[in-house]
DNA sequence: GTCTATAGCCAGATAGAC
DNA sequence: GTCTATCTGGCTATAGAC
């Protein structure tokens, strides 16, 4: 049996404090509005997680925890190359259409305060390129790829793929398009990156 | 003779207001810290922008004039696609290492109010695709670069060579780059970037 | 044009009853 | 755990002297 009207008060706190963070950033959310959309009385907002800045660390930790599993598929899974490029385009883009504004929040409370990235390091699952270089390298002298440094590919595949939807609101201005078309042009996306990449880096 | 301390008021508030709301943004920027940057009183402020709303209408619309002519240059100058490219990624990189925070602040605003567009389409000079895409298709029927629709190809040029800055400080992270390291990423992407799109759509 | 002083508001946080 | 009422501080904005 699944009662979703069973969700602790904190869960309907941390849910809410999502929405509301994600769309304004810490300084522009209000304990007011994040309790009003959660239904819930202001004050317990404190008594579950005491201070505005605490709550607004839970949410970012686990929007971070949502983000990195991703960025782990490229860096740290035994998929080939191309298999990790041609995944990885796919359902990023599908995860991020469920969850447009997570890039770009994080992103934005990252530039707002760097500190914070060294504090996410020491966690377990941080994504890092140690083992894609070496995986990148080896492809390299087997004549599977051309030369290219793994730090700027692994930009490349995440700039073509995170890109269009931090910049949506200003791309779709330059375009012309509707939200409806915009969205078709993400949905082309899925396939179109990974060709892109593939043809850019096959010999 | 230059006279820079000759300055008006007007400009030194301008200046000062560009830099903290490039760093904190509309709700995290605070009129006295604007004043103390600018080595001003407070309520000059209002007395040359009225309010803060109106004050950082003035700086967003600065920034984007400033960033508006390097995306014409891939829209709307008569240089051959390749030169293009070429140039866009060369010239772009150079302009933010000068301004890192630009394309941040002006993503995160249009983000935050997206109705914003609406506003500066109307402005001249505002960036449109209708002119690239012609040329996209012009090359593509006489045979010079493989099929590829204008929008994503667009979209590519751009997340390829501002994505590195805006998402600076998590990239660091994941590739374990001091900052001196990773401006020196992000100078060879100055032609690294031109040569990954160049051959991707090369026949 | 530039300053000081302050109005007026609103947000985060707490006290304390139930 | 949940509520109401309230404190406290900080912020934008303005009034008014010079």
């Amino acid at each position: 049996m699944i009662k979703t009207k069973d969700i602790s008060a904190e869960e309907k706190i941390l849910n809410a404090a999502e929405h509301i963070f994600e769309n304004k950033g810490l300084s522009g959310a209000r304990m007011q509005e994040i309790a009003d959309e959660a239904k819930i009385n202001k004050s317990l907002l404190h008594y579950y997680y005491r201070s505005k800045q605490l709550l607004f660390e839970a949410v970012f930790k686990k929007a971070f925890n949502k983000l990195a599993p991703q960025i782990n598929v490229v860096l740290n899974s035994d998929q080939s190359i191309c298999d990790k490029i041609i995944n990885f385009s796919n359902n990023y883009t599908s995860f991020m259409l469920k969850h447009p504004y997570l890039p770009n929040f994080i992103l934005q409370e990252l530039n707002r305060n760097p500190d914070f990235v060294t504090e996410l390091i020491s966690v377990d699952n941080f994504p890092n390129i140690k083992n894609f270089k070496i995986q990148i390298e080896k492809a390299i002298s087997e004549g599977k790829i051309r030369q290219i440094k793994a730090e700027q590919l692994f930009i490349n595949i995440l700039a073509l793929n995170i890109f269009p939807f931090i910049a949506a609101p200003l791309i779709k201005g330059f375009v012309e398009a509707s939200d409806k078309e915009y969205k078709i042009i993400l949905e082309k996306r899925k396939t179109e990156v990974a060709d892109f990449i593939i043809k850019s880096i096959k010999l």
